[in-house]
DNA sequence: GATCATCCTGCACACGTGTGCAAGGCGGAG
DNA sequence: CTCCGCCTTGCACACGTGTGCAGGATGATC
């Protein structure tokens, strides 16, 4: 096995609260150990185990991540900023995702919370109450990435994205390039999500003093597959709307890649714009104009968030709100963008 | 605190030794007890530290792995496979992203020995030499993946895509479909990868009877804007190639995208064929076609690898080459095949 | 009733680290 | 020389769990 502060200790002819003190630059020690001991440690290869430091100061210095599948571009990208954040901090993190299922969804979190995580950070979008309750119980803190605190439970903080905002400026861009009669592609309905998104592109249209109508509101299923479905009624409808809104990128894709087959020219008859800026949007073609989630940065402030109710007794805002960013290209007939 | 067993026996009124016998259906404790003791468990909520039963088993039942960015889709997938495999077999994972910095690349390694990882699992392209002595220092069992355990240490495995079988493939591909000048774009020179890709590409010419002309063999970069800058080049070319196999789809991704650009229709005039099947082939327009990396699966081998390291002393192979498959969708004027 | 085997339980130690407390050593001051 | 105080070190316990060993209780057999 590896080495321990007590044959370090033995190895220096001194007992293992000597050692420990020492490699802990402890005020207790005289200098002359301090340095030979450190010198030892290092010489002989010694880490320290987590697991024991963990057991006695009752903390593991661990985050855990709760995600449906991180093959999700999104989701990956928050992570990403999780990890990144969480590292600079002295923090490891342990992932898990659910796929989904509730089952695996509750044994992670079990999981966790044998790990004894300091922290429980939830991006899927799906938060079961089946384990919120097992969460809260535990009294670790928990921050919910685009989904809410519905239950207004204590040390539970969400963060997301403000999608009335994004909504708004989609929809604002669009009228700014001249479009007046403007399509949005719903997501799943029932989603907070997409309700917000559609109240801030109602409220522009409003804003415009044009009317709010309702045939003009397409539903889609957050695929792509929802985006080329709602095509057929996008073409349908008298008069045909000049632009489209959609909930989110892949259902723009399935949106514009259907057009496109249909022989409907992006953006020259339909300019469409997105929600999420997914690394495609930049790709593909014509590239795809979105609104950009902070997703770096979200995961950041999730991490900053729990280290922040893990250090400080003071309450927190249950909700932060980050603003989106409106990324202009070439599927909405603004300024073109090439592939970087 | 959280319940600990010591808690569970007091209530119960025996000794803590019981209780952990109990929770373990040992064979030594009546079934009285056990039944009684389970129930008690249970009802007040005691979940087992992993830290303290990691101290005293030797063992963390925790995997780490080490990556670049987890934003990169082709690892994001991999770490899927990983994941789900780790669980299923009662794993945990412990993630960590290197962002190419050396620096952190050893933090990360160096956390991953403090926390005792019973295995790491590298998804990094690029192997610092520097911390594969740090690792085959602590005797953990490690798996690289899309790497090559050059120095030959032990208790390292690695498992990669068959890249020579998958340029064969692509290739093999594009002579059926008739065409006879095959471009191929190179991805970063002195890359294995790229190397054993080529030389795929080159059998199957050779098998077909056709010269090799190194002259159509161009130089990305192995993303998007090395595909861009080839298409110029291949304009140049006299005879014109009718047809680019690409070392990855970041590189077709750009080639598509430049040819779209100059009014060259893909696949009439260009049939374009990539590597990796990244998520967004599929969406693109037109589709691309590629080899697949078979992602989930070397994730999950990876995961096997390092559980049988772990089990058994018996010597593995060092080596597993896992055959990619070819998806034949637009780009290659195959069967088209839209999105799903 | 005595002896023995069987079954169950508790004691004590281990894993690796941190820390309160006591004590030893040493120097300085009276 | 003695006493006091400070600096340093070690002892012992703690964290939560697992386990070898001893011993107690119970039942069976002679």
């Amino acid at each position: 096995m590896s080495v321990s502060i007590k044959d370090i200790a033995q190895a220096a002819g001194v007992s293992h609260s000597t050692v420990s003190r020492a490699l802990a630059d402890s005020p207790l020690i005289s200098e002359a150990a301090r340095q030979r001991i450190q010198a030892l440690a290092e010489q002989m290869g010694y880490v320290p185990n987590a697991q024991a430091r963990g057991l006695v100061l009752g903390r593991t210095m661990t985050i855990g991540v709760v995600v449906t599948t991180i093959a999700d571009p999104f989701v990956a990208e928050v992570v990403q900023g999780i990890e990144s954040t969480a590292h600079a901090n002295g923090y490891s993190v342990i992932l898990t995702s659910s796929d989904n299922d509730p089952e695996r969804e509750v044994q992670s979190v079990e999981m966790l919370r044998a790990r004894r995580a300091d922290a429980v950070i939830v991006a899927s979008s799906r938060i079961g109450d089946l384990y919120q309750d097992d969460l809260e119980e535990t009294g670790v803190p928990v921050v919910l990435i685009n989904s809410h605190n519905d239950q207004g439970r204590a040390r539970v903080v969400s963060i997301s994205v403000d999608n009335r905002h994004g909504g708004y400026l989609a929809t604002q861009h669009l009228l700014g390039l001249g479009h007046r009669r403007i399509a949005y592609i719903s997501g799943l309905p029932g989603h907070s999500d997409d309700s917000e998104r559609r109240a801030g592109y109602a409220q522009a249209l409003h804003d415009a003093g044009l009317p709010i109508d309702d045939t003009v509101v397409l539903s889609g299923d957050g695929r792509a597959s929802g985006g080329e479905q709602a095509l057929d009624a996008l073409l349908a409808l008298r008069p045909r709307p000049t632009a489209a809104f959609c909930y989110n990128d892949m259902t723009a894709i399935g949106l514009v890649s259907a057009a496109q087959r249909a022989r409907l020219a992006v953006p020259r008859r339909l300019a469409v714009v997105g929600f999420d800026d997914i690394p495609f949007a930049a790709l593909m073609h014509p590239s795809l104009s979105t609104i950009a989630q902070p997703k770096h940065e979200m995961g950041r402030r999730a991490v900053e968030r729990a280290l922040a109710l893990l250090s400080s007794d003071a309450e927190q805002p249950d909700h932060l709100s980050l603003q989106g960013q409106l990324i202009v290209r070439e599927s909405s007939g603004g300024h073109a963008s090439g592939v970087r």
